[in-house]
DNA sequence: GCCAACGTTGGC
DNA sequence: GCCAACGTTGGC
C-alpha cells in the first residue's frame, strides 16, 4: 500500500463531492502530464491512500483522504472530441492517458492549507511545496503521510 | 488578472 | 538534438 497526493480544482471535483456519495467510485480523469501519468499507470494500486488537494482556490490545501478503488485503465476522455481532455493523437489500440477510480475515505476536520504545509520543515522534500511545481499526481512518503495526519489532529491554535 | 515556472512543440 | 516560442499550471 502506497501513499499519494492528487490535485483537483474543487469546482470540478472536491472532497465534499466525494463525501456526498461515500460508496461511489469516482473517475479520476484528465491527467495530461507524462510524469503524473507514469505514476498513475505504473505505481498507483488498488487500496492506495490519496490526499485530496484543492488547487486554484482560496486557500489551496489538503482537504481529506480518498482511496484507490480501481487501478489504471484507459482514460475515456481522451477519445471524446467534446471533452476538454480530448487527445486527437491518442488511439484506442495504444491509449496515451490513463485514469483511476477513487472513493471517499475522510474529510479533514481542519483543512490543511498550503501555507501551513510550507512551514513544516520536514515536508520540504514534497514537490507540492516546491516553487513552480505543477505535478498533479505525486508520491507521498510514509513519513510525510504521518506528519500531515498529525497536523490535522492539532488544534486551530498555532 | 498577473506572471513565474516549466512542459511541449516544431523549425532548423 | 537544440532551443525559441508557445501554452499551461497554479499561487498570489
Amino acid at each position: 500500500m502506497a501513499y499519494w497526493l492528487f490535485k483537483t480544482e474543487p469546482d470540478e471535483l472536491s472532497i465534499d463531492d466525494l463525501a456526498a456519495e461515500p460508496q461511489r467510485s469516482f473517475l479520476w480523469d484528465g491527467v495530461r502530464n507524462y510524469q503524473a501519468r507514469n505514476f498513475l499507470r505504473d505505481q498507483v494500486q488498488l487500496g492506495d491512500k490519496v490526499f485530496i488537494y484543492h488547487s486554484s482556490c482560496t486557500p489551496p490545501g489538503i482537504a481529506g483522504i480518498a482511496s484507490i478503488s480501481r487501478a489504471a485503465y484507459p482514460d475515456p476522455s481522451q477519445f471524446k472530441p467534446d471533452s476538454p481532455y480530448f487527445d486527437a493523437k491518442s488511439v484506442p489500440q495504444t491509449p496515451r492517458w490513463v485514469a483511476v477510480d477513487v472513493k471517499f475515505e475522510q474529510k479533514f476536520a481542519r483543512f490543511l492549507t498550503l501555507d501551513k504545509l510550507k512551514k513544516i520543515g520536514t515536508l520540504d522534500q514534497m514537490p507540492l511545496v516546491r516553487k513552480g511545481n505543477r505535478l498533479s499526481v505525486m508520491p507521498v512518503t510514509e513519513q510525510e503521510w504521518r506528519t500531515i495526519l498529525s497536523l490535522t489532529a492539532l488544534s486551530n491554535q498555532d
